[in-house]
DNA sequence: AGCACGCCGACT
DNA sequence: GTCGGCGTGCTC
């Protein structure tokens, strides 16, 4: 009796045999039943061994008439759990997320008319009949037709109407791909051309699409998506994209030039909605995925294009669950569909960059069209020179500029990447500092709600009078600037402007966040004071003033990608100043004007600051050109943790081109009871980090108690 | 991931 | 004397 090797979407260390039952043909990558224990569990034929014997094996429960994963999809499951070092399994549990997707799935009955005439026609059956020429629910054709169900039942029971069984889940419309062309300029035709001449020969092929803000990436995505669909008839599309809750506009754009919705995929769709795209996207009858970055692990049957929009955004790394960055998998998925990857941006990173230096990746440019705004003219405040006074924030110097520019009419923007009121309430009599119970990460004093607040955790507890280790009265002070408090100095300053504060606390809901946006849109706020909200896409024609209170936040610590990080950050908010028509500027306070970042931004050359960034990270061996992993463990005591530490560092081993650093507590020493640990691995490029990292999990065991994670190329390193 | 087995504390 | 806590190990 024949046997295959089932995967199984849990994290067991490989696939497990069974025997196939009579009378049951499989072949890989079907779906199938099979018991596990005492439960049973789905999971994919992974292997068929003919010649096995199998007698001592279990046999398979049952198959699914589903659409059989694809080998390029089977291969990126093998190959995305070797590379994140987990079990095959956990990727193929990404995969068959909505197991309601499998089966039959949920069936109406609807009622058809069959042209066969009733013995007593009248007015209301005629009706009835016109209805149901085209599938109609029952209630719906008795309620659209005015008349009691009787009258439906009576046509059913003589043969003029029938019941037919349709699943719930309805196909997509299909995409028209010539419908709503708009003219392209030279640039973006040439660069949607090449890219629907790769599609056309088919086969894998990445383009980075650099294109500044305004350059109409976008059209050029839309061309290449048509070129898709024109490339091949059954050739499926997934456009990625950061931040979903900010894409609606992106996903009307699609249905607008293909007069079709494209399928979606985000957490907030709902369960129906996911059971209907992945049934459709497995079937390959959703020809346009549009979703989050968990889309990448849906189950197309033939994809021909991705698109990654925003690739040198930071949130395509996943940080908790599994460990991986959509943009790096998107480019491994396209390798073994053979598909074409666009992976698009007006800032890319600089790995995408240092790919496509090296011929890895062809790129197109799009430069900026005539008339839309370039980046404002940007100035250092050095504030060494031209400090604020004390307890306040806001240097003279870009005091001045704000009265100017109000005097105008016009709008500023303070931008300051911190919540709240002050980053931290210590006491002056002995020194203490607020933490959060958690995490020991220092409490925000936020002052309209009266509370200090963990940023991390959501923790809040009401600010003591006291201090609670010295009991001093009135001991307690707030340090450091948050935008509430930047708000307060606004108003001291100006108590005629109009100013609101714009961070996840006051637009805490779409409808807020739209008014707040509309008011300032409208020219009903003055001065906003914003967080790195305010840095996405918003256009606001009056604003021609954008001060950064403090740009030094994030230029420390042992993140390689903190200098390219505050750049773009910095770079997107400056942008926000000015128009064609009304030139912007941009004020900068700092205490290291000499920074290659902040001089790159002062210069406006991009250019420079790759260049200098590039060198500084090769110096380092720091990535893209060196690997970097890294070990977490976690356990409820410190006894645990360091215990564990213990074990893997003695399990360490040397190895040609691999350093490890650590263990070390991370700046986010403990989360909800858990003690935390960490070692930071960096390796030449040359070395297969991977297998390093997972030989050396292998080498030594930790009580359960204690969790082990490995993150290959993290991007957080709180 | 579930689920059972197993060895130590407070209950009818 | 049991019921049940969750630490450890196994599932083809």
């Amino acid at each position: 009796m024949p046997a295959v090797s089932i995967l199984l979407p849990l994290p067991l260390p490989e696939a497990f045999d069974y025997v196939v039952p009579q009378g049951m043909a499989l072949n890989v990558g079907d779906i199938v039943e099979a018991p596990l224990g005492k439960q049973t569990r789905v999971g994919v034929v992974w292997a068929v061994k003919p010649n096995s014997d199998g007698s001592n094996l279990k046999p398979v429960i049952s198959k699914f008439e589903t659409a059989p994963l694809s080998k390029p999809l089977r291969d990126f499951v093998d190959f995305a759990a070797r590379y994140l070092v987990v079990p095959p399994g956990q990727i193929l549990a990404m995969i068959l997320r909505s197991r309601e997707a499998l089966g039959d799935g949920p069936i109406e009955r609807l009622a058809l008319a069959t042209g066969i005439v009733p013995d007593k026609p009248n007015a209301a059956r005629d009706r009835v009949l016109a209805l149901a020429a085209t599938p109609i629910a029952r209630a719906q054709l008795a309620k659209d037709a005015g008349v009691g169900s009787a009258v439906v039942s009576g046509l059913l029971k003589s043969g003029a109407l029938r019941e037919i069984e349709q699943p719930v889940d309805t196909p997509f419309q299909l995409p028209d791909p010539e419908r709503l062309k708009r003219p392209l300029s030279d640039i973006q035709s040439a660069a949607a051309a090449t890219i629907g001449d790769a599609l056309q020969k088919g086969g894998y092929t990445p383009f980075l699409l650099d294109g500044v803000t305004g350059s109409g990436k976008t059209e050029v995505y839309l061309e290449a998506v048509a070129s898709a669909l024109k490339a091949s008839p059954d050739g499926q599309i997934l456009v990625l994209l950061p931040e979903i809750a900010l894409s609606q506009a992106i996903v009307a754009r699609f249905e607008d030039r293909f007069g079709a919705p494209p399928a979606q995929w985000h957490y907030e769709i709902g369960q129906a909605a996911k059971r209907r795209t992945w049934r459709e996207v497995s079937h390959g009858r959703a020809r346009i995925v549009i979703g989050a970055r968990s889309a990448l692990f849906l189950p197309f049957a033939k994809l021909s294009l991705i698109i990654v929009d925003e690739e040198h955004d930071g949130s395509f790394k996943q940080d908790d669950g599994l460990r991986y960055h959509a943009r790096d998998m998107a480019v491994a998925r396209a390798k073994f569909e053979g598909a074409t990857i666009v992976l698009g941006s007006a800032t890319p990173s600089l790995e995408s960059r240092i790919n496509a230096d090296a011929g890895r990746y062809q790129t197109l440019i799009l430069p900026a069209r005539y008339g839309v705004a370039l980046l404002p003219k940007i100035d250092l405040i050095d504030l060494k020179y031209h400090p604020p006074e004390r307890e306040k924030w806001i240097s003279p110097v870009l005091v001045d500029a704000m009265v100017d520019t109000l005097a105008q009419k016009e709008q500023v923007l303070l931008f300051l990447n911190r919540r709240g009121f002050a980053p931290v309430v210590l006491c002056r009599k002995c020194g203490h500092r607020m933490k959060s119970p958690d995490t020991q990460s220092w409490l925000v004093e936020h002052k309209y709600s009266n509370r200090l607040v963990c940023h991390l955790t959501g923790f809040s507890m009401r600010k003591p009078d006291i201090c609670p280790t010295c009991g001093a009265p009135d001991g307690l002070v707030s340090v450091g600037p948050g935008v509430e408090r930047i708000a307060a100095e606004v108003a001291e300053l100006f108590p005629e402007a109009r100013t609101e504060i714009f961070s996840s606390d006051t637009a805490h809901s779409p409808t807020a966040l739209r008014n707040l946006i509309s008011r300032m849109e409208r020219g009903e706020t003055d001065i906003l004071i914003g967080t790195q909200i305010v840095a996405k896409g918003h256009n606001f024609p009056g604003l021609t003033l954008v001060g950064v209170i403090d740009a030094d936040l994030g230029l420390s610590g042992g993140d390689p990608r903190a200098g390219e990080r505050t750049y773009q950050m910095l770079s997107q908010v400056a942008g926000r100043a000015g128009r064609a028509e009304r030139p912007g500027r941009a004020l900068i306070q700092t205490h290291y004007p000499d920074n290659e970042a902040l001089q790159a931004l002062v210069s406006g050359d991009r250019d420079a600051f790759i260049e200098a960034e590039s060198q500084g990270r090769a110096a380092m061996g720091a990535p893209p050109f060196g690997r970097m992993a890294a070990l977490h463990l976690m356990a409820q005591t410190d006894d645990g943790v360091d215990g564990a530490a213990k074990l893997a560092s003695d399990a360490l081993f040397a190895a040609q081109g691999v350093e490890v650093w650590g263990p070390a507590p991370p700046p986010i020493a403990m989360v909800r009871g858990w003690r935390r640990r960490r070692f930071i691995v960096q390796a030449d490029r040359s070395v297969d980090l991977s297998a390093f990292m997972a030989a050396w999990r292998a080498s030594f065991r930790v009580p359960a108690s204690v969790r082990v994670t490995i993150d290959i190329e993290p991007y957080s390193f709180l």
